[in-house]
RNA sequence: GGCGCAUUCGUCUAGAGGCCUAGGACACCUCCCUCUCAAGGAGGAGAUCACGGGUUCGAAUCCCGUAUGCGCUACCA
């Protein structure tokens, strides 16, 4: 074990581009990048594409760009492992020469009914070895009949191998449950198991910070270390993060890679925030911490063990934490491109951005996500609002009284010459107690007049936003409802 | 089936033998503020610390079993 004075430290995400990163990895490549960032380390990015079948496109754009967009800086990289076969097979080349493996001709199908009649006898599946003891001449033959073999490891029958985990402690498995894995693939490719160990000694990672899921088969890697006579790496084997069905997380939960959430309105600054705070905790009371915090107090000894499931409802209080903690003129910039797609085709773009602020500072802390921006303000975008005339009716309100109020104030708002909150409420407080009206009903009615909804800001701010025009045209409009129907 | 890991309020977690009649946060409920909605403030409900045995004067914390959940068990990563 080295101690962590004489090695620098580096870290490093190792994505397979087999489909798009999901919280789970990402917030493994969060703990590498906060964990090289508290130690001046260096966080290297790898792209594990050994696996050419399962491949699927764009998988690496998505990776860089979820990294890009949640600020984790990768120091170096992107290395990609399909570049780096030579070296694989040049160590593979070595181990086998030095007697650490040998070369399987067993067809797939024979693996497989292999299993099968294991499974069947309640025997666990694993590798009989046939071609381990191979004479010369059966190796000739087969060699000769043209089969491309694979290359296995000599798992050792006997004794065992013990994983220190930085997290977990030591753990133990016996070499008898290990089988003879595969190191070289007939295609060529190196396995995961190869290749991540040969990359991790190579790239002189120094501690291995990845999902639990890897603890079975870190021995494996282990053994490889020594085959090699290499000094492994330090493990911290991560918890997982599951889904509410405490499974591990998949696509069939939903929404379950980063830019999910991106598109749903997320600010990366929380999403960092909230994803630290999934299987790592500073104390027993701080939820919000920024960045800098982050990185300042982030330790491994921290980490906890059991998997978290995620909870989205606290994602969405701590985006709107967020959220309001921005200035305005973020909050605009942030928002922008959610209105710009959210609002109705109708409304004629581009936006005007003053007008644009008005809006924004009026919901900016009501909005839990970006997202529901758009939602929120259409009817400040909108010519004319459309709603339920019932809306305009409360419990203590008919439609005779509606319509003298609307009547009164429309009166007393033609002539208002300084269009502004203040003024505005000045002018209408005074007028409930006139019409002999609960400010709450009168508000109320004035409210689903101007803005079609009972939900909404202040009363009196957004019709100062509106403006004066489109406010009595929208009273107008809710006075013909009324007396349509009455 | 084998191997491994895990198990504290619905959820995320604090807790490393006495500070715990278990703390915080989200969600939930009530009240206050209030023109609605948010935000904010004050309260509340919610965990026999999976279960059973030990060890100890004393256990959520240590040990051993059991149960449950999850992961791995591929020429996937």
């Amino acid at each position: 074990m080295h101690s962590e004075l004489e090695t620098p430290v580096r870290v490093r995400f190792a994505p397979s581009p087999t489909g798009h990163p999901h919280l789970g990895n990402i917030r493994a490549a969060l703990f590498n990048w906060l964990f090289a960032r508290h130690h001046g380390g260096k966080f290297v990015l790898r792209i594990e594409d050994t696996d050419v079948a399962r491949k699927v496109e764009g998988a690496v754009d998505t990776i860089v760009g979820s990294l890009r967009w949640l600020g984790l800086d990768w120091d170096e990289g992107p290395y990609f492992q399909s570049q780096r076969s030579a070296t694989y097979r040049d160590i593979a080349h070595r181990l086998l020469q030095e007697g650490h493996t040998y070369s399987c001709y067993c067809s797939a199908e024979r693996l497989e009914a292999m299993r099968q009649e294991q499974a069947k006898r309640k025997q666990p599946p694993r590798y009989d070895r046939r071609c381990r003891n191979l004479s010369q001449q059966e190796r000739a033959q087969l060699e000769a009949s043209g089969i491309t073999p694979v290359v296995r490891f000599k798992t050792p029958h006997e004794g065992e191998t013990t994983v220190h985990d930085l997290i977990h402690g030591a753990v133990a498995f016996k070499h008898a449950t290990l089988d003879d894995f595969v190191l070289l693939k007939s295609d060529g490719y190196p396995t995961y198991h190869l290749a991540n160990v040969i990359d991790d000694h190579l790239m002189a990672i120094s501690h291995v910070l990845r999902g639990v899921e890897w603890l079975s088969s870190t021995p494996r890697h282990v053994l490889l270390y020594g085959a090699l006579d290499w000094q492994p790496p330090l493990f911290a084997h991560l918890p997982m993060i599951l889904g509410p069905d405490r499974a591990k997380l998949s696509k069939r939960h939903g929404a379950a890679t980063i830019i999910d959430y991106q598109e749903q309105g997320y600010l990366p600054e929380a999403m960092v925030n909230f994803l630290a705070l999934l299987g790592w905790s500073l104390d027993d009371h701080t939820e919000l911490l920024t960045r800098e915090e982050l990185i300042e107090h982030f330790s491994l000894d921290r980490v906890g063990k059991t998997g978290a499931i995620f909870d989205k409802d606290k994602l969405e209080w701590m985006n709107g934490v967020y959220m309001r903690r921005l200035s305005l003129d973020e909050f605009v910039g942030r928002a922008l491109p959610f209105l710009d797609r959210g609002l109705p085709e109708s409304v004629q773009r581009p936006l005007d951005e003053g007008y644009v602020h008005q809006v924004m500072s009026l919901i900016q802390e009501r909005a839990r996500t970006l997202a529901e921006v758009p939602e929120l303000t259409d009817f400040f975008f909108l010519d004319d609002v459309q709603y339920d005339t019932d809306l305009l009716l409360g419990k203590d309100l008919d439609t005779q009284s509606a319509i003298n109020a609307i009547t009164t104030t429309l009166h007393s708002l033609q002539g208002v010459a300084h269009w502004d909150a203040s003024l505005l409420e000045a002018v209408l407080r005074p007028l409930a107690k006139e019409l002999g009206l609960s400010t709450r009903a009168f508000f109320g009615l004035l409210r689903v007049a101007v803005t079609g909804r009972t939900a909404a800001p202040p009363l009196f701010q957004t019709m100062e936003v509106l403006g004066q025009e489109k406010c009595l045209r929208r009273l107008s409009a809710a006075l013909q409802l009324l007396s349509g129907s009455s």
